[in-house]
DNA sequence: TATAAAACCTATTAAAATGATATGTAAAGG
DNA sequence: CCTTTACATATCATTTTAATAGGTTTTATA
């Protein structure tokens, strides 16, 4: 019941892209840098969130990545959603009609779909900018103090 | 992101024993064929719900397991939390306190920990015997039709 | 126009987790 | 004493995870 290093990585990418959005072009260098992921290892998580429309590309000299939409237009479940294949905590969710032979009468199938509705409403719930708001006033507290 | 087999099997083999609290001790031979579990697997798991007061057991000729409690005092978190390890969707949040080098300015904490909230929440508020409500409730609406 | 820097692509791999099976030993009721 | 059960430990095949490796293609700029 873990969030693979792909969804978390993902997400960490965004709010990287997100926090550097007046900068042009970021490159996976620079983020791979700050956030002390493997480059190469972000470069295999890229095209799985370019099956959507998350990111804008620049190749070549200068090139790299900036987001497609303002950071309020993401939600995290989005991103885990892409990233983690699905968000379901049974597989069994994941095909609709249900292929599971005893899905009539199985009695905790409606515990796994109430569990799978609390995730998704949470996590869709959360958008980019919210993550974004709380880190500065993070930021800010940490001032005061 | 799912819940393995170790947790879904544990849950079955007590919702099992649950709907048959009235036969005494219950082989796992028994919850093995009505479940279609493997009852190797189930001793497996059996160890794990034993480190908790889960079970009562019997060796022996006409022997097995009978649950410690009534259905209503076991919540689907207290059991998915045994089987599973933990059902924090990010490890840094299984050590308190955090042991993450960045866990002080780290984005990403306060989403894992609503995560983490909403997760135990929604399984802790679910009783054994809210299934077997459930599950009779859904028989008697088949038995309508 | 050469070149360096970037994205893009595909294969490989080490380690861990998953989901079992196999082979016993110990206890206890009939 | 014998059968049935729980209990214990080892082994194993497969899949998933989390990368690393080694290239090719694109492109702004010097």
């Amino acid at each position: 019941m873990k969030i693979s290093t792909k969804g978390r990585y993902a997400l960490r990418m965004l709010i990287d892209l997100a926090e550097h959005q007046d900068s042009g072009y970021v490159s996976l260098k620079d983020i791979a840098q700050r956030q002390s992921i493997s480059k190469k290892y972000l470069e295999q998580i890229v095209p799985i969130l370019n099956r959507s429309d998350i990111l804008r590309t620049s190749r070549g000299f200068q090139g790299g990545y900036r987001l497609a939409r303002t950071p309020d237009k993401y939600t995290v479940g989005e991103i885990l959603r892409l990233t983690e294949g699905s968000l379901s905590p049974v597989a069994c969710l994941d095909h609709e009609p249900n292929e599971c032979q005893n899905c009539d009468n199985c009695a905790t199938l409606s515990v796994w779909r109430g569990l799978y509705r609390v995730i998704n409403e949470y996590l869709d719930g959360i958008t980019l900018q919210d993550i974004l708001d709380q880190q500065r006033q993070q930021y800010a507290n940490d001032y005061m103090i």
